[in-house]
DNA sequence: CCAGTCAAGTGATTGACGTTTAGTATCGCA
DNA sequence: TGCGATACTAAACGTCAATCACTTGACTGG
């Protein structure tokens, strides 16, 4: 006899995606859509979509939304943090540095634009502030070791100007200025954006260190 | 189809708020909410329960949401507008009106954050782009009023780096860049504000400005 | 005085969202 | 062969902005 009450085979089902595999296809899904729409646009619903599973489905492998786009926040800000620290140890004089770091800083916001406002950019409430904790620790390590560049410029008594900290905050803040507003306002009728980096740059280190 | 039940005597209802009357109450409702609890917290339920309404009834008075947290930016800004005029205007050299405009930019920011965020910062694509265009608007003819005085000192070849844009534009994200991320991070291990204030902006005119 | 108009209000509903619940298929292993 | 763990699912919940169909009441011209 044919039975008919118990289910049919299931079709439209995905098959396992055995751990992290799945894991895996779901941060890259996520990171696509992450990257074309923002944080708004990347709806649980959409990633899933995308990967070929239910929405459900995202929270065996993510306790919530915040921590998808987080950990993918979390792998560029390392690739940020892994550029400052290879900097940092090269031999040439802290003044060169530190330029190269800023430099290096406004091209990797350019270049990940969602993920730098992510961490750097108010995200307006959208995420909880002991969420973004462990993604700010890593934004806070890069620039910690961005001040001690900056500290061994201190050290040669080379400030013009204010402390070792005040000076690197300075510098920081101005950098995250001019490219946060190049990626919200990419309609300004900004000048050539190289020009502003190196206007930029240039004059706060001529205002801030000694020839 | 038969007659539908008619409803019962409405008690609940307030009365009429009188055209712009009930608008103003529902701006300083929502200013009030918006402030304390930005953007996302400022919810449409819980600004027509704050002026007694149903949540319809604040459709009466503005398209959506995004249109009335915009209108109260829209006055703030208006006062940064109204402040740059004025400073502008004045009869010192343009290098004190730079450094006095300036000062203005980063205390208003300080004073209206969550203003500050909406028109200034990411806003995550929270708002289209299209209805901020207006509040932008204002926005960048505050730029505008700022450019006229750097271009003042280009006129005069005081400038040491770039062009009067690329001057004002550098300056203008630089002071931006450090209110944004204090106001944004208010947790992290910052220098004394008025220093970085300081060190920030003297910096900058001391590499941008000729003696 | 009284229909007609119209701005200002209402509760119910819609659709998108993040998240939860309860249940099901499939695998590895005893 | 049976069993628990794993990976999935549909359906639902609560909240949000927004829309719908409708009511109310003040003002209007005849």
């Amino acid at each position: 006899m044919t039975v008919v009450l118990k289910k049919p085979v299931r079709s439209a089902r995905k098959p396992k995606g055995d751990g992290h595999l799945r894991r895996g296809e779901i941060l890259e899904a996520a990171q696509r859509i992450f990257l074309a729409e923002g944080y708004q646009g990347a709806t649980i619903r959409k990633i899933a979509d995308e990967v070929g599973v239910s929405s459900t489905a995202l929270y065996m492998h993510f306790r919530d939304k915040d921590e998808i786009l987080l950990e993918i926040s979390d792998t560029a800000i390392n690739r940020l943090l892994a550029l400052n620290s290879e900097i940092s140890g090269r031999r040439e004089d802290p003044l060169s540095r530190v330029r190269l770091m800023l430099q290096a800083y406004m091209t990797f916001a350019l270049e990940n634009p969602n993920a730098y406002q992510l961490v750097f950019c108010g995200h307006g409430g959208m995420l909880s502030d002991d969420k973004v904790a462990a993604t700010q620790e890593l934004g806070e390590r890069c620039f910690r070791k961005f001040l001690g560049v900056v500290q061994e410029i201190a050290a040669f008594d080379r400030l013009k100007l204010g402390t070792a900290e005040s000076a690197a905050q300075s510098l920081w803040t101005a950098c995250h200025g001019l490219v946060s507003l190049l990626i919200t306002k990419p309609d300004f009728n900004w000048a050539p954006t190289q020009d502003l980096r190196t206007v930029l740059l240039e004059s706060m280190l001529c205002g801030l260190v000694k020839d």
